[in-house]
DNA sequence: TCAGCCATAGTGGTCCGACCACATCTGTGG
DNA sequence: CCACAGATGTGGTCGGACCACTATGGCTGA
């Protein structure tokens, strides 16, 4: 019953040398993408909700007749997209599919673009950040205020670049999540992801950025004080484009060429 | 350090007990996931270049040491990421890592949002849109005119909802396009999914929408052809705001609820 | 000589069956 | 009643076999 469902399909294992010819399958492309997107229907049309959870691997190979082998391959898959969760001697869970999980690999472009590509990037991000930082504005609560300005201090009171970065990120963070847009905060965190942010800081801390990041934190922070958006927005704008502009300037003059190694600035860095 | 500490490593299968004594095997996570990281850092550090052809699978599993099997679902991982493609009887290629490769994952995102998750998938779209659009009517050139104009005439000339929703997207993406910022215009892309898009619109155009869209859309196409930006942007944001502010008024009446299938409004259809 | 065909090697795609490591349930003994 | 140990189920890993596709190069025939 299971697999060669259909009278004589070809079964790749040395039997059937059975061309085709008949009907049904409709084989395009490979088993396992089609395993990948028959998953990703059934939840898309509910048949699957979040957090439930799935059968076995086995069980799943066997539906949807294929190998156990392709099956994992397909289930990896949607794992690193964030649609499956898979835990170890437990079983394999639809994740929550919340824009975190969804836009984790978001995370990913950021870290392998570099070149042109950087600034586009950076392009994206100061136009996200600014409408967020503004929305912010209007809505942030005494609570997420509090968050906002407990970062603003620590990022004020060390020198430690690790840690300046850390807490740069999470101030950013903060006030995305008081835009009450959870989408585009997630999008913001994958733009906005460790590697990618201190691939640009390297060169960009060296021209007195500590000083400069603090002095526009500290306007986009009086901006949310007054709930006023719109200073807000321009200075999340001018915050993100003081970056963008260093990092523009930086391509045109020498550091251009795709030359695979430092376009971006990164060194392995002691 | 590492986990169990015991001298001799269980190595699974029984068989090579010689694990590499060498420096720090930082056992995290699974295999598989240590495989996937290692690639990606391998490209992030230009080790691997994009268009480069990588070694063969049994290769790499005996590089990494680990077992084909497990090399498969890293490289599957990477490429629906869109990091790498893999050409049956040639080889596995990175790919060119721009925007396009990179970003088609995120139309998975839009596929498989649905309730309030819409609404804000539509509120960054609205963001990036207008932006786009504004920067588009600065920079648009004559020939990228003429295929927003084509795209825009065809709509026009059709009541085929398929086809024009068709258009419609080439419209938006010809725009995009003109921009000159290839991620954005990759992540508008995925943003206007055709299923998303398809979605949406099931219930919206029953309300008249083809009319308002070609009048919104001449508008943009007005605001383009006399080059005047804060008019573009503010089209685009009308647009798109138009179908958010509809699925709000949805989401916020009746059809609200986490109910597994119709908070977004997906039929098999006919 | 040279175009075109075909055997062949090389590579990704699929499958199988085994075993390991972890989570959970279950039943027993305290 | 609880704690612990075993049994069971599930994902994780492995190795080897074979299929399907590409690409290459040599061979054939004009």
């Amino acid at each position: 019953m299971d697999q060669s469902a259909e009278s004589a399909q070809p079964v790749h294992q040395g039997t059937a040398p059975a061309p085709q010819g008949d009907a049904a399958p409709a084989q395009k492309g490979t088993v396992t993408q089609r395993a990948i997107d028959q998953i990703k229907t059934m939840i898309g049309e509910g048949r699957l909700e979040p957090g439930q959870r799935l059968p076995t691997e086995r069980d799943l190979a066997t539906r949807l007749g294929i190998s156990r082998s392709s099956m994992r391959e397909a289930i990896r898959a949607l794992t690193v997209l964030g649609v499956l969760e898979a835990r170890h001697g437990s079983g394999i869970y639809v994740t929550q599919l919340e824009a975190g999980d969804l836009l984790e690999t978001f995370g990913v472009v950021a870290d392998l673009s570099r070149g042109p590509r950087l600034v586009e990037l950076l392009e994206v991000r100061r136009v996200l950040e600014s409408t967020a930082t503004g929305l912010a504005a209007a809505r942030i609560t005494p609570d997420q205020l509090a968050d906002v300005e407990k970062h603003l201090a620590a990022m004020n009171a060390t020198d430690d670049p690790e840690e300046i970065l850390s807490h740069d990120l999470a101030f950013h963070r903060a006030v995305a999540l008081a835009a009450g847009n959870d989408t585009m905060a997630a999008i913001l965190e994958g733009l906005s992801s460790r590697t990618f942010r201190a691939r640009v800081w390297r060169g960009y801390q060296e021209e007195g950025a500590f000083e400069r990041t603090r002095r526009e934190h500290a306007r986009i922070h009086r901006a949310l004080v007054a709930r006023d958006p719109e200073a807000a927005r321009a200075a999340a704008a001018a915050h993100v484009g003081e970056v963008e502009e260093w990092l523009r300037g930086r391509l045109e003059a020498g550091q251009e060429g795709e030359a695979g190694g430092e376009a971006g600035a990164e060194e392995p860095g002691a």
